[in-house]
DNA sequence: CCAATTCTTGACTAAAATAGTCGGGAATAG
DNA sequence: CTATTCCCGACTATTTTAGTCAAGAATTGG
C-alpha cells in the first residue's frame, strides 16, 4: 500500500464521476475542467481504472466514463491499488539471507501494517465519501453529537 | 499524510531501536548493518527524528540513539510525519476560485480521509508492533484463535 | 592528552517516480 | 462525414527518493 498524490487524483476523479455521473457518461474533459487535472494524465489513470474494471467507457460524442458498479460497491482501497502499484518490501524475501531473522521480522511487520491500512481503506466506499463521512460500514452507532466527517475514527 | 518507502525505513529503524536498544544507545552503523539501509540515509532520517524529539542522541564511542520515550508512547503516525512531509492538497485553498464548490469539496474529503488514516496510525505504537500486532490501544478482547499479527483488523 | 568513535551538517549526485505533453489512432453519435 | 471522445505509446520535465562525500564537533576509553 502506498499513499501519494496520484492516488488522490484517482480518488478525486472517481468521486467526481460518482457525483456528476447520472444517466449519461462523464467525459474526461469535464473532470479535467472541474478538478484541474491534466487531461492526458487523467487518460493514463483511467486506462488503469478501466483495466481493473472500476469504470466502463463509451466512445464517440456524448461518450465518457461511468462507474462500473454503484458507489456503495467501490472502495477507496481498490482505486488506490488500481493506480498506485504498491511499494516493494522485498529486501530478502525467500532468499533466506536475513541473519537473525531481524530483517525479515521488520519486513513482515511493515507488510502487516500496510495490510491494515489497506483493510481500513477497503471499508470506505465512494458513497461514504459522498455522504460526507469516511467510516464506511465499520460504523459505530451514530452518536448524538456527531458533527459530520471531521470526527475521529473510533476503533472500539 | 503520505505513505512511502521512506516512512517504512523510518518505522523500521525506530523498531530496530526499540528492539535492540536497552540500557545502551544504538549506533546508526548497527542499524544500517541489520536493516540494510545506507548509513548516510539513516543520518538524514534521524536528523528529522531528532528534530521531532522522537529520539535522543549521544556522541562519542558507545554513543548512538535511543528512543526519547518508551515504545508505548511512540506512534507510527509520529514517525511517518517526522520524515515524510505530507502531500499538499492545495489547489484552491483560500483563493476561493473553486467554482461550484466542487474542487473544494473533494479536497476536503481527501483531507478528511488522510486525516482518518493518520488517526488510525496514531493508535499503533512501536510497542504494539513489537508485540506482533498492530491494532494498538483500540484493542478488541483477545480472541482464542488469535494467531499473531496476520489477522485483519476488526472494526466492529 | 590522544585517538577512535559517533553524531552533525551541508552540498552534491544518481536513479526512480510523478506529472504532464504530444501525436496519431479507432469508435461512434448525430 | 465530422466532431467528439476514448485509446495508446512514446517522449519530456520536474520532483522526490536514495545515496555519496567531506568536513567538523563532541565524547569516551586508554
Amino acid at each position: 500500500m502506498k499513499l501519494t498524490t496520484r492516488g488522490r487524483y484517482a480518488v478525486t476523479a472517481m468521486l467526481d464521476l460518482a457525483i456528476n455521473g447520472g444517466k449519461r457518461p462523464v467525459s474526461l474533459a469535464d473532470i479535467s475542467g472541474r478538478q484541474e487535472i491534466s487531461l492526458s494524465y487523467l487518460e493514463q489513470l483511467f486506462a488503469k481504472l478501466r483495466r481493473e474494471q472500476l469504470v466502463t467507457s463509451a466512445r464517440g460524442p456524448g461518450g465518457g466514463y461511468r462507474l462500473a458498479r454503484s458507489g456503495e460497491e467501490i472502495f477507496v482501497a481498490e482505486i488506490i491499488d488500481a493506480v498506485d502499484e504498491s511499494v516493494d518490501v522485498t529486501n530478502c524475501q525467500g532468499k533466506g539471507n536475513c541473519h537473525q531473522g531481524e530483517t525479515c521480522l521488520t519486513h513482515h511487520l511493515w507488510e502487516d501494517l500496510s495490510g491494515q491500512i489497506h483493510d481500513f481503506l477497503s471499508q470506505i466506499s465512494l458513497c461514504d465519501l459522498m455522504e460526507g463521512r469516511g467510516q464506511g460500514r465499520g460504523h459505530r452507532g451514530a452518536q448524538p453529537q456527531d458533527d459530520g466527517m471531521l470526527q475521529t475514527l473510533s476503533l472500539r
